[in-house]
RNA sequence: GGCCCCAUCGUCUAGCGGCCCAGGACACCGCCCUCUCAAGGCGGAGACACGGGUUCGAGUCCCGUUGGGGCUACCA
């Protein structure tokens, strides 16, 4: 009711229908997953409609796990679809591989009216076409030769069992212009366009034409793409008008490159959502990291959730130039939302890798989820990823650990430690179990430290090194707080006669 | 090679003619806080690619150069 109040119904008069169309070859990697979210936001933004299309055209480059990978991949960073491969849709189906009779039966118009035409040209015979023109020192193009071939002519090829490819006879003159909502109007020089092929023999539609008869037949509004697609515009454009199409809006946004400046690939280390999701990256973050490479709220906030990005975003303040992304910076904003998220929304997300580290079982019961919350309280705020966190969780589920060697000289090779950490379990094992707080633990060590008059760090240091087996970690008391006075007792005691038996 | 896009600190960016001897964030360095490590606070170093114009005035507009990226397939 409340949203129905505030909604602005003139927005709706737009009917924005966008639509991200990977090409499942693959993982979704963090420039498609970019993509995918301009084009989300945008949609939000403007209510209207998100569709996910499988420009599957090329057979021999399918990989069945790559359409599960890419829908679990955008599900995870929240990037849900009205439209789709498995939601279905009213312009459906959503597979450019079932929809081969639509892409025939326009490339079959073009050939009637006679906008495009049969070229018999093997891949080898036009490899050849081009390097002899290359070295006349002449820009490579394909010289029509098919265009005007007489019918006994194509009938004496297909008899031979030469399938065509069919092309589009593209003007020799004037230019086409792209209208940009990023770039502003780009023109080609139409000479520059070769007779692009919409068909090849074997039938199937190349990507520059299934794309432009997709985007008219599912009503796109605003195509919303990476920029390496801006030169294919002109193409795209030139079929939109042959074909009799309205022209939809384009956006191309900048790309994202490696560090190295160069294309995105697997070689870049982790480059694939679902590497930073194993990594123990949190979508809020991932999302909100994207969002920041190549696109920028105005002012100087940074931080934004995904509801607040979604309000403020618009194409005016998209940059033009390609991003270089910084592991660095992800991985600094994943430990803020480690830390701004609420506890229980970390433990949710801390959880399966908990369970893969064995710490906790498949159906924990309140009490355990109770201290796998307590234990993600107490160390968050010093971890980057749920990985480093799961990591420093370790010794709250196991005591089987080795003490840190450094930690050992530093700490455990003074003469009276074993009779300091005997005060320090006294002072604990004094703390009545109910009371076993922060608070009250410090406040028992502090007496003890007094008494003694020794420095604090002479009794912490030990002590957490006995508790944790390591030398950093949260402050000493919310370990001992967590871990709770029996382990805390036991823990001590094992670490003394260690001592008395290592070091002796 | 041809065509197209782009160009502010190492990285992500703010800047849409005077508010900029250029602001923020990450990373880096120093200090503070402190039981360790983080976090946090404070401070530092660090950029308008170059050359011409236009203008009283240019990071901001125009041209060129250089550099980077993309496209140039019967791949998408």
């Amino acid at each position: 009711m409340k949203e129905f109040l505030f909604t602005d119904w003139s927005d709706d008069m737009d009917n924005v229908r966008v639509r991200f169309a990977p090409s499942p070859t693959g993982s979704l990697h963090i420039g498609g997953a970019r993509t995918a979210l301009f084009n989300w936001l945008f949609a939000r933004n403007r209510r209207g409609v998100f569709i996910l299309r499988l420009e599957d055209t090329d057979t021999g480059r399918n990989l069945e796990e790559a359409v599960t990978q890419i829908e679990s991949n955008l599900r995870w960073l929240g990037l849900d679809w009205d439209e789709g491969p498995d939601v279905g849709g009213p312009l459906g189906p959503y597979c450019q591989s079932e929809r081969s009779e639509l892409y025939q039966r326009e490339a079959q118009r073009l050939l009637e009216n006679g906008h495009a035409y049969r070229c018999y040209c093997t891949p080898e015979e036009l490899a050849q076409q081009r390097e002899e023109a290359r070295k006349r020192g002449e820009v490579p193009r394909y010289d029509r030769r098919c265009c005007e071939l007489d019918e006994e002519v194509c009938r004496a090829k297909e008899a031979a069992g030469i399938r065509p490819a069919l092309r589009i006879k593209v003007p020799r003159t004037g230019t086409t212009v792209v209208s940009d909502l990023i770039r502003g109007k780009v023109s080609f020089d139409n000479t520059t366009l070769d007779d692009i092929v919409i068909q090849k023999s074997n039938g199937g539609p190349t990507y520059n034409f299934a794309c432009v008869v997709d985007d008219h037949a599912m009503q796109i509004s605003h195509v919303i793409r990476a920029e390496e697609h801006l030169s294919n515009t002109p193409k795209q454009i030139v079929i939109f008008k042959l074909l009799g199409y309205d022209l939809p809006a384009f956006a191309h946004v900048p790309m994202i490159l490696a560090p190295d400046r160069s294309k995105l690939s697997k070689r870049h280390g982790a480059t694939a959502v679902e590497e930073f999701r194993t990594e123990g990256f949190l979508p809020e973050a991932v999302v909100n990291y994207l969002a920041l490479l190549g696109w920028s709220p105005g002012d100087e906030q940074e931080q934004m959730m995904v509801e607040e990005i979604k309000s403020r975003f618009n194409f005016e303040a998209v940059s033009k130039h390609a991003a270089i992304y910084d592991v660095k910076k992800l991985t600094w904003l994943n430990a803020q939302y480690l830390n701004a998220l609420p506890l229980s929304r970390v433990v949710e997300a801390a959880f399966p890798f908990m369970q893969e580290a064995g710490y906790i079982g498949d159906t924990p019961d309140s009490g355990e989820l109770e201290y796998l919350t307590r234990v993600v309280e107490t160390v968050r705020s010093r971890v980057h990823t749920l990985v480093e966190l799961c990591d420093a969780s370790r010794y709250f589920y196991r005591s089987d650990f080795e003490y840190d060697e450094k930690g050992v000289r530093k700490h455990f090779t003074k003469q009276d430690v074993t009779r300091l950490l005997a005060k320090g379990r006294e002072a604990l094992a004094g703390v009545p179990a109910d009371q076993f707080t922060v608070a009250e633990t410090e406040k028992a060590y502090r007496k003890v430290i007094e008494g003694l008059k020794i420095s604090g760090g002479a009794l912490f240091h030990p002590t957490r090194l006995a508790l944790s087996g390591r030398t950093v970690g949260p402050g000493l008391f919310d370990i001992v707080a967590t871990l709770g006075r029996n382990e805390c007792l036991s823990r001590i005691d094992q670490a003394i006669d260690w001592i008395h038996s290592q070091l002796a």
